[in-house]
DNA sequence: CTCTTCTGCAAGTAAGTACTTGCACTCGCG
DNA sequence: CGCGAGTGCAAGTACTTACTTGCAGAAGAG
């Protein structure tokens, strides 16, 4: 009778997206426990029943939505603009790690933390970690092979991915004599290249 | 009437101590909301009542046990009896530190993920990797001050730590050419010390 | 012995949770 | 126009959770 626009028809994608991006948000502050449909429904304006509608369960949802976040493909899509140069193209590639890792701080720690927990998470958790070390470990092998670099392709991802990972986590929460992320970058990116530049 | 042993009385402090290890027990294996004081009861082999008699509720218990655990002392411990040879001694602190954290990794995980939902977790779960920081800022200034290394106390201090956070944390989970603890740490001691050892 | 402290036990409460169900509505497509 | 897919809405179910309460037994201190 009336045209009531709470009944108001989205199409089945965007449902899709607004649910992730309910579910993301509310992982990333109160962990996957801590997460009740109820509130994603609400946030992502969407009635709780559709969640189920979509996904099934809670655990479905959120290991689509996971999955959905995952941000190696935007590090992929940075390597051919590289120049050549070991030390600018290291401080590229890690701000922009520091910038997604950012945007995911709390999703990342949520499912590490909880990957006991959860039926599976151990691999989901891991899995884009898991697709970023091998995109460095190819950087990394290409520069040994070059001269640039020497060691284990695959420790000096370990290693400078670390770098990284470390100081997303721990930064504005341990005590820093600096602010400054560029600082810190190329603080970590002099010794990482100290240490496993070639000799010449 | 009868000699009841369910009814056996235990000292205050020792029933502490058995909340205090199936509390910490439990939260490393489902996280501080997975975790129900009914369960930390029947671990701990203690009346669900007898928590909230000692601790009030659940919030208050689980920073108590936090803090219980906090593996600060032993680094500190440590300190006397280094040589005085900068490579070996860092070995020392790495081996030892790797050796504490792994045994917390999944509190400290826990407790990371859900800083901000616990009112005063963030400052709680953040209390002694401030106080590891401490201790290793100053054994770093040392150092420093010695001619062993150069730069800033503070930022190496978090360099060093991040090291062994990302080592311990990804092991087992990320794919690792070699499978020797020791391995790692000499490698990641070696890059460091080339990174901020003073040159001569 | 007495009094206090600590604990066990059993039952219960109020609130929250994942998930379901039945119905009505609205849109796009044939 | 008619139909089917997608959704909103409201109510409900079965279960779990933190936390409480009242009572009784056991040990140690005086």
């Amino acid at each position: 009778m009336m045209l009531n626009e709470t009944h108001a028809v989205r199409s089945s994608e965007e449902t899709r997206q607004r649910i992730f991006a309910a579910t993301r948000q509310l992982i990333a502050k109160k962990g996957r426990r801590g997460t009740t449909t109820r509130e994603i429904a609400e946030i992502a304006g969407v009635n709780e029943a559709t969640l189920f509608r979509h996904f099934g369960n809670k655990d479905a949802l959120i290991e689509a939505c996971v999955l959905h976040y995952c941000p190696a493909g935007v590090l992929e899509e940075l390597l051919p603009s590289l120049g050549g140069d070991v030390a600018e193209d290291l401080r590229r590639i890690a701000r922009l790690m520091i910038q997604e890792m950012d945007k995911l701080r709390d999703l990342i720690l949520a499912t590490f933390a909880e990957e006991e927990q959860w039926a599976g998470a151990g691999e989901a958790a891991w899995r884009s970690p898991a697709m970023i070390h091998q995109i460095l470990k190819d950087f990394m092998a290409k520069r040994v092979q070059s001269g640039d670099l020497e060691g284990d392709p695959a420790l000096l991802a370990r290693f400078f991915m670390g770098t990284i990972f470390s100081y997303v986590i721990g930064r504005d929460r341990l005590p820093y004599p600096t602010t400054s992320t560029d600082e810190i970058v190329d603080f970590n990116i002099n010794v990482f290249l100290n240490g496993v530049r070639k000799k010449k």
